[in-house]
DNA sequence: TTTT
DNA sequence: TTTT
C-alpha cells in the first residue's frame, strides 16, 4: 500500500558494467549508473551547452540478476522505479545521504543488432535458461533492504534499510 | 535537446509552506519537501510497517510563483519534473551531493474544499491577478543552476522535516 | 514479459458512480469514466478555449472491488495503466473499436475532508473489512480480456457522460 | 492550463514509415502507428500468449517534421503525449471515434548502428540543416486540431494549425 | 563513467 | 503493420 505516487522513468546509457552482489539471504542487488544528457544553447552567449546526469540505479532479486546478466557499459536502458534516499555515516560520522532509484521494471532498449554488437564479455551470472528477451519486472513486493555485504548491524532506524555497515568501502564503489 | 529521458512524478503531500527565493535576475525560486509513503507488512513478522520518502522539489520562474503562492504545508500535490543531482562543499570543504526534482509541471490535487481548508495565511507573493487555478507548467527551456544568493546549499535532509514516528503524528500534521 | 512500454497516467474526476460487475470467473470488473481538461486561449480572438477529454478505465479483480467501493461521481483519482483497443461489432456487423485505459494503480486523491465530503451512498459491495486507505495496485498477471457476461461492448462515448457545454455546469457535477 | 493530468509514454517499434502531411497553415502533421506487446503463459494451459497493442500516435509542427524525416518502420522510438479522441462520421453518417496519442515528445532509441542499419530510403522531407539528433519536443502549446488532407504545404504562416473542416477524408486514412 |  |  502507499499514499502517494513515487515514479521514476529514465532512458539513458550505462556508464559502466553493472555490479552485482548477494545479500545474506541469497538475494541479488545490482547497482548501475544510468546516463542522462540535455543540451542547449547558451541564451547569451549563443554557446551549446551540455550536462550530463548520472542515476545510480539498484536493482533487486530476479531483476538484479537480469541487470547484471544483460546489461553492459554503454547499453541504452529504460528503467523504471521510485526515488529512495538512504542515509549513511561516512568516515567522521557524519550524516550522508544518497539518492537512488529502486528499479521495479527494465527493459533494454536497441535490438537485435545493438545487443550483438555490445559483445557481453563474462556475464557476471546465470540467470537460467529460460529468459531469453530483455525485459524483466519486479514482483511489487516492497524492495528488500540493502544490507548485502555488511559486517555490522545497522544503528539507526529499524524498518528502513540496513545501513551498510561499512560506508567506506559501498563509498568507494561511487564514481562520483 | 536532450539525449534520454529523465522523468519523475510525484504525487504527494508538502511537509511544509515553501520557501521563495528569487535569483540575481529576478526569478523566482520555490523549494518544497514532499513526501510519499509506504507501507506493508513484514513478512516475518507481520508487523505493519511504513517508510516515508522525503523528496526535495525546486521550482522556478513563473512556477515558483504559483507554488510559492498556492501550496502549503499539508497541500497533496503533483508534480512532474527531473531528477539533477547538485555537488556543494560542505564546512570542511568535502565535496557532498544532494539530489533535487526540478519540477516542469505543478498540479494541486484535491480540489475547492480542499484548498479552501488550508487556509492560506500569508501567501509569500503575488502572481498576478488573472491566475485561478491550480495548475503551472514550466516553459521548456533549461532550468537555471541554483547558485543563486547563497553561501552554501543545505544537505538533503537537515532542512528537511523530520520523518514522522508514526503515522498518527503524521496525520495530525496534515489538513484532512 | 513484455517488448515496449505501453503505460498510462491519469489525474482526472470520476464523470458518474464506478459500474461494478462479475466474470464467470467470479473477478471482479469495474468501469469508470475520467474527466481531464485543458484550457487555453485562442491565438487569434483572445477567446478563452477549454477542452475535456474522456477516459475509459477499467479496473479488474480487487483493484475493480477497491473502485467499485470508494470512487463516487467527482472523484479525484490517480490512475495509472496500458492502452488497450478492443475490437467488437456494432449492430450492423462492422468492426468498430475501442480504446480504454487498463488499470494497474489507482490512488484516491484529495484527504479525509474530500473523502468524508463525497458522502458514498451505496456502496457497490464490500471489500473486506481491513482496507483502509485510497490505494490499490494490481497484481502483475495480464488482465483477462473484458468479453465477459456480455452480449455488445458499447462503443466509447455514447455510455459516457456528456462532455459539459462550458467550465460552469462541470463544476456543478463535481461535489467541490 | 489543465485540470487533471493526461501523459501516455510508449516504447515500441513503428509498424510502418511515417505519414507526413500539411495543413493549410503550412504546419505538418505525421503519423505513425507504434507496436507494444506483451507475452505470458496461459495459465491453465501453460501456452505462451502473446498479445501486440498497437497505437496511434500524431506530431504535429516540428515534431512531425523530425518524426517524418527520421523514423523508418521497425524504428524502435520513446514517445510521450497524451490521449485524444477524436470523433468522426463513418459513411452512414453514425459517430465513430478513435483514440490518437498527441505526441509531445519523441526519441530514437538504439543509437548510431541501429539507425544506421535503417537505411532511410527516401526521407519524407527535410527539418532543415541543423537538427543532427533523434529527441525532440513539441511546444507546450496545446495541440492543434487535425485537419491536414491537404495536400500542398502553404510554407509561410505560423505554426499553429486550423480547426478541421470535415472528417470524411481522414476517415480513409485509418487502417481498421 | 555513457551517449550524441 | 513492428519487434522478440
Amino acid at each position: 500500500m502507499a499514499r502517494g505516487i513515487n515514479k521514476v522513468i529514465l532512458v539513458g546509457n550505462c556508464g559502466q558494467d553493472p555490479e552485482t552482489r548477494y545479500m545474506p539471504s541469497g538475494g541479488a542487488v545490482t547497482n548501475i549508473s544510468i546516463a542522462t544528457s540535455e543540451s542547449w544553447k547558451d541564451k547569451q552567449t549563443g554557446q551549446p551547452q551540455e550536462r550530463t546526469e548520472w542515476h545510480r540505479v539498484v536493482f533487486f532479486n530476479r531483476l538484479a540478476e537480469i541487470a547484471g546478466e544483460y546489461l553492459r557499459k554503454g547499453s541504452q536502458v529504460y528503467v523504471e522505479g521510485s526515488l529512495r534516499t538512504r542515509k549513511w555515516q561516512d568516515q567522521s560520522g557524519q550524516d550522508r545521504y544518497t539518492t537512488e532509484i529502486v528499479a521495479s521494471e527494465m527493459q533494454m532498449l536497441g535490438g537485435r543488432t545493438e545487443a550483438a554488437m555490445q559483445g557481453r564479455s563474462q556475464p557476471s551470472q546465470d540467470s537460467g535458461p529460460d529468459y531469453g528477451g530483455g525485459y524483466a519486472q519486479q514482483s511489487s513486493a516492497p524492495a528488500p533492504s540493502q544490507n548485502y555485504n555488511q559486517q555490522k548491524p545497522a544503528p539507526s532506524t529499524p524498518q528502513q534499510p540496513q545501513t551498510p555497515s561499512n560506508f567506506d568501502s559501498f563509498d568507494d564503489d561511487i564514481p562520483f
